[in-house]
Order: C-alpha cells, then structure tokens, then sequence
DNA sequence: TCGTGGTTACAAAAAGGTGCGTAATTTACT
DNA sequence: AGTAAATTACGCACCTTTTTGTAACCACGA
C-alpha cells in the first residue's frame, strides 16, 4: 500500500498499522525501552530488514523515538512516544472488540 | 499477510484490516445497505476481484452481512453486522488520534 | 571472531490489476 | 417477431507490481 486513495485521516492511520508488525510491535515496546536486538528476540520471525523498515516507519509516523547512544558496541534503543502511548489502547480496544465477537459465535445469525 | 505468528486477538484483527480497503468499505457501508456496483461507485479506484475479496473477508469475519435476492438481473446487498457497527467507533478513534496527533507537529521534538 | 544496528542487492513470494466468461432477464433495435 | 445488447455480481487465468526474505557487507571494539 504505498500511496493514498483518499485524503481520509482511517485512510491515513491504517497505512501506518496495516501489516503484521505494527501493532505487535508497539505492543511490546509498551512494556518499555527496547533495543533492536530485544524485539528480535520479542518476534523472532521478523527479519531484521523488515524490523529496520517498521521501526523506521513508525519512528516516521512519530509513534516510536529512536536514540543513538553511541559507544563501543554501539546501542540504540527504543520507545514509545506520548502519542504512542495514546495509540496503544486503541488498539487494544481493537482487540477486546475481537475477542468479544468471536466469542459469541457467527454473529451473522445471532 | 496469510499466516500468523502469534494468538494475539490483536494480530487477528489486524489481519482483517490490514490495507486500503477493509476501513474504508466499512467507512461506506455504515451509511446504509448498500450493493456491489453502490461500493464501487463509491471508491471507482478498487477492481472487482479486490472488492469481491474484501467483502468475502468482511463476511467471514463477522462484520458484514451478504444477501443474495435472486432475480432477473441478480441483486446483492451488503450491510454491517452489529459486531460491524461496534467497530466502527473504535476505527473513528484512530482517525481522531491521528488527526491530533498529525496537528501537534512533530512529536519527536514536542 | 563475535555482537551491535544497520544498508544494499538480488530473489522469492504475495498482492493486485485486466479481461473474459456466465446466468437470466429486460430493453432496444430492426 | 427476432436478435442483439446491457445489466449484476462475481470466478478464473494470466501477468505485473509490491512486498518480504536471504545473504552479504559495514564499522567498531572486546
């Protein structure tokens, strides 16, 4: 999904949080600063290029804050901004919401 | 995104929503039952397989209802669940948090 | 030589677009 | 009256575009 259909701020958001890691990712640097290292660890599934692209992304978006600290190992951590941590329960929300439907079945007939 | 990776209720919902489409037939279809030909009048840029593929997928999920009234020219009409309807304020929210967000500047810096 | 946090190039996979076919009936034209 | 064409909501096959994975490389030190 690289360009826009419409100048619609849903439109816009789900640009951002579309794809598998988004959300997952921001659901584990709400548990705190994490290092590039440490959220490969959280998913290891993901590649690093991919994680590379998605912090990069979200870091963009304004939703995560990158900080350099530089030295011999060189270490860069982490976090959400207070946006960020805005975002985190909607989407949550998001989540209840699911668990609820799905849980009352086929909610087509119900 | 065919497969997942975690059970997180969150990576489930995020598997229906993902991409252009999903918010934004959601967006259309709360202003009433609406048809195919009504859906893609609304968004003249979304193919008839991608629109076909995406309603599936709502249906399957719980959050739009397809009724079939067979007749001469064949006659098929989409509508919200209310698991749908439930959704949609949790989607308007992330296009407010957005919205603020976006108006605040730059977030890194503020 | 390994670990850190990347970038880049190439390849594979997935997503998406295009156009054709379909069924049944009305309308349009001759 | 007979025929052709249009409408509606798709499914299917083929092909292009986009996304993602893989692997290699980088610098810096312990």
């Amino acid at each position: 999904m690289k360009s826009r259909v419409s100048r619609c701020p849903i439109e816009e958001v789900m640009q951002i949080l579309s794809g598998r890691w988004p959300t997952l990712l921001i659901y584990y640097l709400k548990q705190g600063t994490k290092r590039f290292s440490d959220l490969r660890r959280d998913n290891p599934t993901i590649s690093h290029k991919m994680l590379a692209l998605e912090l990069r992304k979200l870091e963009d978006a304004g939703i995560v804050t990158r900080t350099e600290f530089d030295g011999y190992p060189l270490r860069v951590e982490y976090e959400l901004t207070p946006a960020g941590e805005r975002l985190v329960p909607l989407i949550d929300a998001l989540g209840d919401w699911w668990e609820a439907t799905s849980d009352a079945g086929v909610p087509s007939i119900a």
